[in-house]
DNA sequence: GCCGTTTTCGGCCCGACTGTTTTCAGTCG
């Protein structure tokens, strides 16, 4: 629920809040039955808004040219300006106060869509869930007209089930269970190409279910291989080219099965973005091509045949086999991409955020890989809350063949994690200076501290202790509910410090367990780039901080990136992956990431920061 | 509600699957 219409003093609305309040809007519209294309109009201009950077928000609606954007028209933009200037939308007010808020929970009820809830409301009266279960239970629903018994048992196994069901799962878990499932498949001998697609293709931090492509000369055994996986524990569907399967924890597997010429469309349809797929849409339409998951094909006549046209061209499609009309030479997402006269985008980039004007304008970046990293910063040992030893994270660490390691263990006030005193912290440094002396792989370790940033914007060490370290990741680990001021403010005097080299996870999220404290990241962006520090993409799957989202414009502005691991053993190195997923995200190059750079450039940076020094 | 080398109306991306029907509506991605 957005803070808009909350009582009290009014104190601003961030735009991520606004966008909240519009898709709050669509959600309402949609369950009283509003023309679904209204409804998509609200969701559009959220998304949109998401995209917009928040310092330029007020002067849009200052200047009123909110009505320049794409997506946003006379409407939406008084309402965002009604939200910006006072926190409240009479408009919403009324709307809350039209629809039962049961009724928005049943949309959580898979299966149960706006029409379907409006004729449960409307025709037995149900107002919550505890009514929809009794009603289910007596068989009043599969007695409606539309319902039937399967309907009224699938409801009510979604309300049973609605939380492990609707639970999102980190990238990293879903990789995990996707990594061998695709291996089997292709495996398999009537499988000539399979992938994983969907937000787990594109990087995401965060995946809702696993869609898996296969392009196969025969169907029923694959589905039967891929319905009886282990840990599978329902078939939920299952028909022509397409099955769907919930394991024990939740997650929901689909699987598509596609002739190998319709593959490479059907790889990019399912791969998504829903942005980035309409986008792609239209602008084969504009060249009077008609794109979609069967390939891509003349667009039908004008006028009211379309409809009749369209459907006749499928049904052609399909009979035939599906041969497409245009590019039976297709068969990469590159040569997809050149059919519509655009470079090709990769995976991470396709969230509909400018993607496509750039590949037009043969503006994409060249995005940083996995094996661009030579080192990486913010590692913890047994020091203080880490599993691995210094010398075992450093063996780790030259195995991947890296030229540095950072080592950044917790500083005293941290005392759940066993933070170091001043004491501790002087035998790491001396221990490490011994490894590095004694050379035992080609690697150098470089000293450091996560040190606390205190309440009051302090840090945790004193500059002398500071100056003993090349390097220094300032994070927040305490007092996380104070107010977005207190805590912007707090965080901008840890920046400017000299002897802060980056920032730690910037919000503190832990994704789909803790939110994020409370933060002004634009400011402290901007507060970063000004002093020369810069901020880690904090790579440890559970935190992707600071978020893919700010990282574009951001570097743009000449913010530096380090992909940190956070690793708390030698295995948390590998973690740098996901960073490199949510770099590329971000839009970012080598040349914007610090650990991409060679050692002696490093250092060299590292001494400069942390002034004159021994070493 | 937004948009316009179809501009002030009439479109808006497209198809699979399910359950309920007997030709289709609703949901989902």
């Amino acid at each position: 629920m957005s803070s808009a219409g909350s009582a009290g003093k009014f104190r601003g609305v961030t735009k991520n809040e606004i966008a909240d309040t519009l898709h709050e809007i669509a959600t309402l519209l949609e369950l009283k039955g509003e023309n679904p294309f209204k409804v998509r109009a609200y969701q559009a201009g959220a998304r949109t808004l998401e995209a917009i950077e928040e310092s330029e928000l007020a002067g849009l609606i200052a200047e009123k040219r909110l009505e320049s954007i794409k997506g946003i028209g006379e409407a939406l933009a008084q309402k965002i300006a009604e939200l910006h200037a006072t926190g409240r939308l009479e408009f919403l007010a009324k709307l809350r106060a039209s629809v039962e808020p049961g009724l928005l929970q049943m949309l959580e009820v898979p299966g149960l869509g706006p029409k379907k809830i409006k004729a449960l409301h409307e025709r037995l009266g149900l107002r919550t869930l505890a009514e929809l279960t009794a009603a289910c239970t007596d068989g009043r629903v599969a007695a409606l007209d539309g319902f039937g018994e399967k309907s009224q048992q699938k409801i009510l196994e979604g309300i049973r089930n609605r939380e492990a069901y609707g639970k999102r799962h980190l990238w990293w878990d879903a990789e995990a269970v996707a990594a061998p499932i695709v291996a089997g498949l292709r495996a398999l001998s009537q499988v000539t190409r399979a992938e994983s697609a969907g937000s787990l293709r594109r990087g995401l931090e965060t995946v809702g279910d696993l869609d898996f492509l296969v392009a196969a000369s025969e169907v029923g055994p694959v589905m039967d291989w891929f319905c009886t996986r282990p840990g599978v524990k329902e078939v939920t569907a299952r028909g022509e080219t397409k099955a769907s399967v919930r394991f024990e924890s939740g997650l929901q597997a689909d699987l598509r099965i596609v002739p190998a010429e319709q593959f490479v469309f059907a790889l990019h349809h399912f791969t998504g973005s829903k942005d980035h797929n309409v986008q792609m849409r239209q602008r084969a339409l504009a060249r009077g091509l008609s794109m979609s998951e069967w390939g891509l094909v003349p667009a039908a006549g004008e006028g009211t045949a379309k409809g009749k046209a369209e459907k006749l061209k499928a049904e052609k499609l399909k009979s035939e086999g599906s041969a497409p009309a245009v590019g039976p030479e297709i068969q990469t997402e590159a040569e997809l991409f050149g059919a519509l006269g655009l470079r090709s985008i990769p995976p991470e980039l396709r969230e509909g955020l400018g993607e496509i004007e750039a590949a037009e304008a043969g503006e994409l970046p060249r995005l940083v890989e996995l094996a661009d990293l030579r080192g990486a910063f913010h590692n913890h040992t047994t020091a203080s809350d880490g599993r691995s030893t210094l010398a075992e994270m450093a063996a780790a660490a030259a195995a991947l063949g890296w030229e540095y390691l950072g080592i950044a263990d917790h500083s005293k006030s941290s005392f759940q994690a066993n933070g170091l005193n001043e004491e501790r912290l002087a035998a790491q440094v001396a221990e490490i200076r011994a490894l590095n002396a004694a050379r035992p792989h080609a690697l150098r370790v470089f000293t450091g501290t996560e040190c606390d940033i205190l309440p009051d914007g302090r840090l945790d060490f004193d500059d002398a202790t500071l100056a003993t370290l090349d390097y220094v990741v300032a994070s927040v680990h305490s007092a996380f509910a104070q107010d977005e001021a207190v805590m912007t403010a707090r965080i901008i005097r840890a920046l400017e410090h000299p002897r802060v080299t980056m920032l730690g996870h910037l919000t503190g999220r832990l994704l789909l367990r803790r939110e994020p404290y409370r933060v002004n990241a634009g400011k402290v962006i901007d507060a970063a780039i000004a002093h020369g520090v810069i901020i880690e993409l904090n790579a440890s799957p559970m935190r992707l901080d600071m978020d893919w989202r700010h990282w574009r414009k951001a570097a743009e502005r000449g913010l530096i990136c380090s992909i940190n691991p956070d690793a708390h053993d030698t295995a948390g190195l590998a973690y740098v992956r996901a960073g490199i997923n949510a770099a590329r995200k971000g839009w970012l190059t080598p040349a914007h990431i610090l650990n991409t750079r060679p050692l002696a450039e490093v250092a060299a940076r590292l001494a400069g920061k942390a002034g004159k020094r021994r070493d």
